[in-house]
DNA sequence: CCGACGCATTGAGCTAAATCAACAAGGGCG
DNA sequence: CGCCCTTGTTGATTTAGCTCAATGCGTCGG
């Protein structure tokens, strides 16, 4: 783990009163179980801005739900060009890829200060054998993982740059909305370099996408800063897959 | 399940005599608990070149272990395009996907006459309670595939379709080895038009892909028969990944 | 044996996105 | 406050892969 993860010691982690209770791993399991589920997480960990959780090829010691803040997880190729396959926030987990190997296939990295509770995976193991909602949840969890993998897929295959873009402004909007927040107006954590990276397009391409949306007045964006215009219009153009449809 | 699947009543289903034992779900699993594993298969099911195993929107009864034979899965888009998210064979494992939302996700067709092992998924759940090795063993399946996706996400992203398509027949040759098959010829299964819409590429970039990798000597192709002349140049060319390498 | 159909190959031209390049706009810090 | 450095924007040009089109090949059925 890297150095410049500091553990947070004074307050006592509790599942039962955190925000993201009901999208993280404890959904819908019994008040005793969450409680059994609080014993795993000795500390709650913060990371800063900029810092790795963990790096490719560290050995799995933990799962992660991100409690607050925000994540990008990345795979770097043979020759060092680095592809972004996903960005993580509250009540996402993270490192279920190390699994397969007890070594994390991915970097995390802080896009901003955050907070994660670290979730020892031989011990989930035991305890989610006990609990089989536990179990289930987690195996839901990974399978979400796949579909999602599986939807990037079809977006990097079949969309245009400016579907892309659409596709990826609603995920994010749809994401925030589901924990609470505007669906449409909302910040930006990552640069249009790791945009271009998740999405598989240059950033100056993302930029060129950005100033159509803003042309068809779909969305209204300055800097980070995001205001969806047309929520419907955008999804129309994701809709609207673009390979000239044969009929 | 579509009504193409053809029920294989006569042979009583054994993992323990099965020939991709060690690479599928019961590896690692002691006689005892690959004898338990056995009472959920009821029966084999075949299913003919070019049906459906499941389709997107089924709901989720089974997992299903490939006994011998190829799938594609796929996806479709709003519009009606297909992404082919991946191709299984024997040992590999389907419906994945499925579990987090009790529908298949995607939809699964054999390329050839294939047979398949299902595994009813909420027996599966309670018997992997028992035998921890066993819910090991599905949370390391789910993990991998999780894993694989990042890279073909990293394909899609960062590689030209020359790059693809090597990266594309080293996979195959890997995996046929794996179970026993030589690694310098095969018999692909899918067509040009499949591994297009597998690496993101149309169907005659593919060929034009083919006729580059035989002038270079790499490769040998008649039709779907496939010979690999020069391995580590293969390797070669996908590790060398394409966008113009910064130092 | 022949025709038809699906699949594979190859060529010619077009286009979306990459590349290269110049410049603007924040934002943190001395 | 102004400077520097990172990040974002926009333009000009190039290019990899798409599209369209013609042709080849193999196999299946009559």
């Amino acid at each position: 783990m890297s150095s410049q993860v500091l553990h947070v010691h004074a307050l006592k982690t509790a599942c039962s009163n955190c925000s993201v209770l009901e999208l993280c791993l404890p959904i819908g399991l019994t008040g005793g179980e969450v409680e059994r589920l609080d014993t795993l997480i000795a500390q709650r960990v913060k990371v800063k801005k900029g810092a790795a959780l963990y790096r490719t090829g560290d050995p799995l010691r933990s799962l992660y739900a991100v409690r607050l803040g925000f994540f990008k997880t990345s795979i770097l190729s043979t020759d060092g060009r680095e592809q972004i396959t996903g960005f993580q926030m509250q009540g996402e987990m993270l490192g279920l890829d190390a699994i397969s190997t007890d070594h994390y296939a991915c970097t995390a990295i802080a896009l901003e200060d955050s907070e994660v509770c670290p979730l020892p995976f031989t011990l989930l193991e035991k305890l989610a054998r006990d609990l089989p909602s536990l179990q289930h949840n987690l195996n839901k969890l990974m399978s979400r993982e796949i579909v999602r993998d599986h939807s990037m897929l079809l977006l990097m295959g079949n969309m245009n740059a400016d579907e892309r873009l659409a596709a990826f402004l609603l995920n994010l909007s749809q994401r925030l909305n589901m924990r609470g927040y505007s669906s449409r107006e909302f910040v930006l954590r990552m640069s249009r370099e790791a945009i271009g990276s998740y999405l598989g397009l240059r950033l100056e391409t993302i930029c060129r996408g950005i100033a159509h949306l803003r042309e068809e007045e779909l969305v209204d964006m300055h800097g980070r800063n995001v205001t969806i215009l047309d929520l419907s219009g955008l999804k129309q153009k994701v809709a609207g897959c673009h390979r000239h449809s044969e009929q």
